[in-house]
DNA sequence: AAATTGTATTTTCTACATAAAAAACAAGAT
DNA sequence: ATCTTGTTTTTTATGTAGAAAATACAATTT
């Protein structure tokens, strides 16, 4: 086989939403605006077209593009069938990986890898590649990737480096004016801490993505490409690595909760000093929490 | 075409050389124990033996490997052939990239690429992928690559990092004892600067080869893979970048010089705070001397 | 029995083919 | 004259083919 034709299924999916939104009997816009609007090329709004008027979904000819019935859900593609093949592919490497726990040194075969997770073998070795920059895995030529693994030096030293990182952008932040568009965003994030905090038993699932937003606001206050950079590999590690160990997870995220509240608040007084403190606690508690779930060393 | 063959073409010149240490008349070793001396398998081996034996160069029958005559230099295979293909591509890419000066959003066509480097396109791709960790470029999807290109921006954040990096793992050196390898390979260091020192307008050449083991020393006390692997980014930053700019080389390289041996022998005499010091303006200098080079922004 | 070679099988690597998607160009409508 | 559509060409994405290299296993020699 060749392309797989997953942007067609997508805008075929959009179009019937906006086809929906435009109601019955309306006439859709030319074929450049709509390409436009969803970044695509007019020969893919073409072949939605064509699959529209087959379907009876419109009357197409020339520039007349008139709506004849409204598409139920019997009408659209499935969502697994638009979804790119390196989206696939990473969330079962991830469970094959770290829900394996797989020791170092394991051997990853390309085409086993492709057998398993049903994808081609080059869409692996993409993939692959790609995923080697985080320094996890390694090729070793001619032969098979080998697993370095998630060890106790990995995660050290991962730390360490997040560490550095944040801080220095913690102490920026702290230098940013008051009516910085930050600092409004902290507080809004400190009302959703203090929301989930209030039923954290029914909540603390949603403790990653505020994690996630949390360090992320701290961070890009650096300005620096290879720091985010590296904050994708610290999120894809606890995102993961959380994923397949649930053990005492509402504990973790209740007191994490805790501690975050503690430097939005002090950063809220004006007490950044004080800050910088818990700040530094927190991120001391995150690299003992991860430490004493790794399996290897 | 196939897989290229250049394993066995490396191996077999390997085995010419070897041949010509073991003289005329000699018997080869098992084919097992060769296949471990050149770390690959027994089929390259037998596939040597092979076209050894057809130019007459040995007997081969069984466990008998004799010698027949020496080889000389027709016999062997051009390097060019041996050369792998990724090793292949990066110069013809960076002389494309950093050599053509190219703006910032300069489109990159995988199948242009190719053609002009006499390379697949696959090979060219998994390069790009290999290479875009960098942040250098970055994929469109469904379109092509762009070059987001080597601007001031991009080199204030990656001096930023640098010099956390390598002030971190300069504190981290001072902290070895005295009799740790380290600070004899620094010493040895000092030497080879001095003799450089002694006839630079000879020897300014070979600065670039010093300039990147002072680093990697210092780095590698860090002992994290992160900063290790970021220093791969710098050096292939300098490498490339001062090869297409050779205005004021011999003057930059000589105070590079100096200003290492000002660090070496501050830290030499135990002035570890000096030494800080001008390990600091030696950064600070490498940093401006290739902001002055970025012409883009 | 251990070491070595002979043979067969498996896996990787890379060029290539082909469908999808984009882009360019030509023709027609407003 | 500009906007829009129709048609053709170019480029990208991804599976596949087939040679290279690795690996496994059987047969042979020492």
């Amino acid at each position: 086989m060749a392309k797989t034709n997953r942007t067609y299924k997508e805008t075929y999916n959009a179009c019937l939403d906006y086809i929906v939104s435009l109601g019955d009997g309306a006439c859709l816009p030319p074929e450049k605006e709509m390409a436009t609007k969803w970044s695509i090329s007019r020969s893919t709004v073409r072949a939605v077209l064509d699959h529209l008027a087959e379907e009876n979904i419109i009357h197409w000819k020339g520039r007349e593009k008139t709506v004849l019935r409204l598409p139920d859900k019997s009408d659209y593609f499935q969502a697994s069938e638009t979804r790119p093949t390196a989206d696939l592919i990473e969330p079962a490497f991830m469970q094959y990986i770290v829900g394996g726990d797989l020791a170092p040194g394991t051997v990853l075969r390309e085409s086993e890898l492709a057998k398993s997770f049903g994808v081609s073998a080059s869409s692996v070795r993409e993939y692959l590649i790609r995923f080697s920059r985080f320094g996890l895995i390694e090729k070793k030529p001619n032969r098979y990737w080998v697993l370095n693994g998630f060890t106790r030096d990995f995660a050290m030293e991962l730390f360490d480096v997040r560490e550095m990182f944040e801080l220095r952008a913690f102490d920026a932040f702290v230098q940013l004016p008051r009516n910085h568009s930050s600092w409004k965003k902290l507080a809004t994030l400190g009302d959703e801490h203090r929301y989930l905090q209030g039923d954290i038993d029914g909540r603390y699932m949603q403790f990653p993505r505020l994690d996630d937003r949390f360090h992320r606001l701290i961070i890009s206050t650096f300005h620096n490409r290879f720091a985010d950079d590296f904050y994708d590999l610290v999120a894809l590690i606890f995102h993961y690595h959380y994923r397949w160990n649930k053990t005492g997870e509402k504990d973790r995220n209740a007191d994490a909760v805790e501690e975050h509240l503690l430097v939005i608040d002090a950063l809220g007084a004006g007490d950044f000093d004080v800050g910088r403190i818990r700040f530094r606690e927190h991120l001391q508690t995150a690299r003992r929490t991860l430490l004493a779930s790794v399996s290897w060393d």
